[in-house]
DNA sequence: ACAAACTGACTGATCGATCGTTTTTTATTA
DNA sequence: TAATAAAAAACGATCGATCAGTCAGTTTGT
């Protein structure tokens, strides 16, 4: 007989994953000490190997943030309309999920997964599908507008993506390491960028969809 | 009287570096162990401890990349003509560093330095300095072309030297992460994006220098 | 009363760093 | 030129500290 319920289980588990995020958003995943976590969580050691198997275990389960990619999932049902407008849209989900004070500790969490991205194979994973996502939405986006012929064509839809990409992953880097950036006036660059991608004479040989 | 000579001294150093860079690309700072870089240097512990007091030290010896910032300088010479072409030129140093194979060590070990400077001081001063120089070049970049009229006075000179720092650590990223990545196609990307900052009317308007 | 949840002292392994010893090189002498 | 002394350089066995992970025993809720 279960003496705790699955809710109480599970609350459980949040309880070690939050004490872990501050650990490792700290210290990173390798100069924390299960000790530390063991320690913020208020549970015991043993107490902790029941839910997780391991350290590498509760890596894994941080180096996957879920949360950012519904964000973007829910600016996807929005994005239907104007290419160029769906492009404006993700850059604001981007900006806010970016200033939100209390992700702070995923962004650090974050970064030291793209670390370790490059020796944990399973964390590579994570991390590339994490961007696999929002990637093959602007590509869509992009060759939609340019379909449309509201984006230039002699841009790749994939270099697109993968510029405004890592510029968020440039930023979240600039952000984390406590420099003054003014995000405001940056979003505002990047709206400028994005306008960019615009084709300048309206070019109105439009395609019927197929 | 000193037994070998300093220019011997430097070698061996050298030799010690190349050997820690090499571990700390493969397995990060601190899954790397003294015993690894030992070994693949050739030395002994002892030996080692002779030239870099700490682990530590040895982190923060490589944290500070001076021949990228050089190659900058050097590109800074011949951006004294159009400022645009200045950002273009800049882009090109960075895009040949990106894909030079023989920097893959010092990209990975960067990316490891990206996540350490989260926790270690003077690892963060020394990125951040690193990207100190650069962005105050193309700061003043920029504040010359909107000076001239070249480029949109809309936007901060220091977010547009923000985006196009971000979009060269996100390429960096995602290249080192071992995704397929067009370079050439993004470059031609950036290209672009340089080019949408610029006035899209000539703005005749251009005041002598003060 | 019973079984699951939890505890925390404990373990073997591994870490960065040390230091007494050995090797190597150079300046000096024979 | 060859032998020698002296000192720096290099070595590597070894240290205490710390690590992730375990398990026999205790508590707790049903």
């Amino acid at each position: 007989m279960p003496k705790i319920s699955d809710k109480q289980r599970e609350s459980r588990r949040q309880q070690i994953l939050e004490a872990a995020l501050a650990c490792f958003a700290e210290d990173g995943f390798h100069q924390t000490g299960m000790a530390d976590i063991v320690k913020r969580s208020g549970l015991s050691h043993g107490a902790v190997y029941l839910y997780f198997q391991s350290k590498d275990d509760l890596i894994e389960a941080l180096a996957d943030d879920r949360h950012r990619r519904e964000a973007v999932l829910n600016s996807v049902a929005q994005g239907s309309g104007d290419p160029i407008e769906g492009l404006h849209a993700l850059v604001r989900v981007y900006a806010q999920w970016l200033t939100d004070p209390a992700g702070e500790a995923r962004r650090r969490v974050g970064i030291h997964g793209w670390a370790e991205a490059l020796r944990n194979r399973r964390v590579r994973n994570s991390v590339v599908e994490g961007i696999d996502m929002p990637r093959a939405l602007i590509v869509a986006l992009v060759e939609r507008g340019q379909h449309d012929g509201l984006i230039k064509r002699d841009i790749g839809a994939e270099a697109i993506a993968r510029v405004l990409i890592a510029i968020f992953q440039g930023f979240v880097l600039q952000k984390c390491w406590g420099e003054d950036v003014d995000i405001e006036a940056c979003m505002a660059a990047v709206a400028v960028v994005i306008e960019g991608f615009r084709t300048t004479k309206p070019d109105v040989r439009r395609r019927a969809r197929t």
